[in-house]
RNA sequence: UGGGGCGUCGCCAAACGGUUAAGGCAGCGGCCUUUGGAGCCGCCAUCUGUAGGUUCGAAUCCUACCGCCCCAACCA
């Protein structure tokens, strides 16, 4: 890279990573790249691991003869499951991205990592302490005070090497012994106040069964599994900061076969969820959700199956780029993806969620037609399809009101509105029940105006969706709001954590009304319900009973004009 | 309180001492429209946490304050 195109990379205003790395390339300090992605399988991913995966996968694949590893970061045997591996992987896939042949475990590395920490011992740079974990956390000292040295912190190596070779042969109960490295009890980085490095756990691992009773912890195992797969930039987020000395110090001790370097940026955070396995893990537990995928989850499975498009997750990331300072993303700005993406490639159906009926009195008993309705206005190549038109038909309550206000321009008492790709057709009576409840509007239609469009160019203010009543397919549409009802949801709020969730984060419409091409929709498939939003056939469906899940609504200028006084 | 990180528009985020401080989201006007969708056009920081200083020139350098976040699991 020349000193020109080095300042060019600057001025389209690259993220500090990205330019770190371009700087690394402009030196020659490396002529490629090798980043990593190094989820720990104890649940499944959600946003904030999307943002990283953008980036880590997302950088890789801009350098050229570049790479990102997936590497399951599983030192911790009893939190991991081979169900949290084999979901991580599918959500890493379904993203977009590809590790190739790149995909690692710590684990794999176990034996390697087992070496090294003899090597220390031998270097007289680590010990095996035996005090118990109160005892350790009493000597920790505290954020102000130095701690202090353990009473085993003199062993000699033989006495190290012969405790440490008998706690991997599996003589010592768990928290009898753990091995630590001998760096300063009187850091002021409390990470390096003579860190643990590994400790006995008598559990089977996913992996590697009972072959081990001794766990690397994650500061001994990532920067030597980083070192071991020649990574070159180790990107994580801001809570390792205070770990980069420890990292920096085992690259230095030990001769390992690259110096990988790890640059921390923020996390993600987005009002109205969470990004906190621990507590997603907890609403799954304790029954708040249905699962991982729950719809209103901030996983990735749920994203996937309410209908967010993969895209629309990594032009999101792409959109809110990478710094170093804290952040709170408006709910908003991801939706605006989610629609952005969807307008694009979603076909448009007809459906009605909140059914009036609406009968067209001069129209023929009996007789039905079939309309042309286009697919998606974005894309001519979508084509059209037919829909079924017949005397009675289904519209939205929302879309009548008997006594409307100035801008309301949907059908009211001898209004004229249209039928999308139908007909032109005014209100002549409304029928109500004993209550006093709407149940019936009674319309006239003008058959010149097949299709929507006046011959004689009168123009009509509103156009209405609808479904042919005869021809409706039923559905069960599943509406949700945000899981949580506060913009910082606070996990630890009195109530628990059920406190904090917003009570109409799921509304059920038992029975929506669908244009009949909807009936043989597959799980997965999105479509917009013109004038609705846009929705997801769910899993949960049956072919006599289609389940939908509302992605999200169109924005709804309306909506903003009454709220303002319009609606008066 | 020890150490560290960070403070640029309501929310993100560029700017790397030198034109009127990019861009996106949100918001607000208008045009257009067989989705009150989409699209299009326009508006939206004389100002960069605060106060001083250096300089011909500062968001960018210096000093001091203020504020927010992270670190005391045998988690990652």
């Amino acid at each position: 890279m020349t000193e020109d195109s080095r300042a060019e990379a600057r001025s389209e205003g690259l993220d500090f990573i990205r330019a770190i790395v371009a700087e690394d390339l402009a030196t020659g300090k490396h002529a490629s790249i090798v980043t990593r992605f190094p989820p720990e399988p104890n649940g499944y991913l959600h946003l904030g691991h999307a943002k990283a995966i953008c980036l880590d996968f997302g950088l890789a694949r801009e350098i050229p003869n570049s790479r990102c590893h997936l590497r399951f970061d599983d030192t911790n045997p009893a939190t991991e499951e081979t169900e949290y591996v084999d979901g991580i992987m599918n959500d890493v896939r379904w993203l977009g991205f590809d590790w190739k042949k790149h995909l690692y475990y710590a684990s794999d590395y176990f034996e390697q990592l087992y070496e090294w920490a003899v090597a220390l011992i031998r270097m007289g740079k680590a010990f095996v302490d035996d005090q118990t974990p109160d005892e350790i956390r009493a000597n920790q000292g505290s954020l102000t005070e130095p701690g202090r040295e353990s009473p085993f912190r003199g062993r000699s190596v033989e006495e190290n090497l012969d405790l440490f070779a008998r706690m991997r042969a599996g003589e010592f109960p768990e928290e009898s012994r753990v091995l630590r490295a001998k760096i300063d009890m009187a850091a002021s980085v409390v990470a390096m106040r003579d860190p643990i490095l590994y400790r006995i756990q008598h559990k089977a691992h996913h992996r590697t069964g009972t072959t081990w009773c001794i766990y690397p912890m994650y500061d001994f195992a990532h920067p030597l599994s980083d070192a071991i797969e020649h990574v070159t930039h180790s990107l994580c987020t801001l809570e390792f900061l205070d770990h980069r000395p420890l990292y920096d110090w085992l690259i230095e001790q030990l001769p390992v076969p690259s110096r990988p370097r790890q640059i921390e940026f923020a996390r993600l955070n987005v009002t109205h969820t969470i990004t906190s396995k621990r507590f997603l893990k907890r609403l799954v537990d304790e029954g708040f959700v249905t699962g991982w995928d729950d719809p209103r989850m901030p996983t990735i499975a749920a994203m996937r199956r309410r209908g967010y498009p993969a895209r629309a997750l990594r032009e999101f990331c792409d959109a809110i780029g990478i710094a170093k300072r804290d952040n709170l993303i408006e709910l908003a700005n991801l939706e605006f993806h989610v629609r952005q993406a969807l307008n694009q490639e979603a076909l448009r159906r007809m459906a009605v969620l909140d059914p009036i009926k609406l009968v067209i009195e001069n129209y023929p008993e009996g007789q039905e037609e079939s309309l042309d309705a286009i697919n998606n206005p974005e894309d001519p190549g979508a084509g059209t399809r037919k829909v079924p038109f017949s005397r009675e038909i289904w519209i939205e309550r929302e879309d009548f009101m008997e006594d409307p206000p100035k801008k309301f321009f949907r059908l009211s008492p001898g209004k004229e509105v249209r039928l999308r790709y139908a007909y032109f057709v005014t209100c002549q009576s409304v029928v109500k029940n004993a209550e006093g409840e709407i149940v019936e509007l009674r319309c006239t239609y003008d058959p010149a105006t097949r299709g929507g469009d006046a011959p004689d160019g009168r123009k009509v203010k509103g156009t209405l969706h609808w479904v042919s009543a005869r021809h409706a397919v039923a559905a069960e549409v599943r509406l949700y709001g945000t899981l949580f009802k506060d913009e910082v949801p606070d996990p630890h709020a009195p109530g628990g954590l059920g406190a904090a969730l917003d009570p109409d984060s799921l509304r059920v419409v038992e029975r929506a009304w669908l244009e009949p091409a909807l009936a043989e929709a597959a799980p997965g498939e999105r479509f917009q319900f013109e004038r609705l939003g846009y929705f997801c056939a769910d899993p949960d469906g049956r072919p006599d009973r289609p389940v939908f899940n509302r992605t999200a609504t169109l924005r709804d200028t309306w909506a903003k004009v009454a709220k303002q006084g319009g609606a008066e």
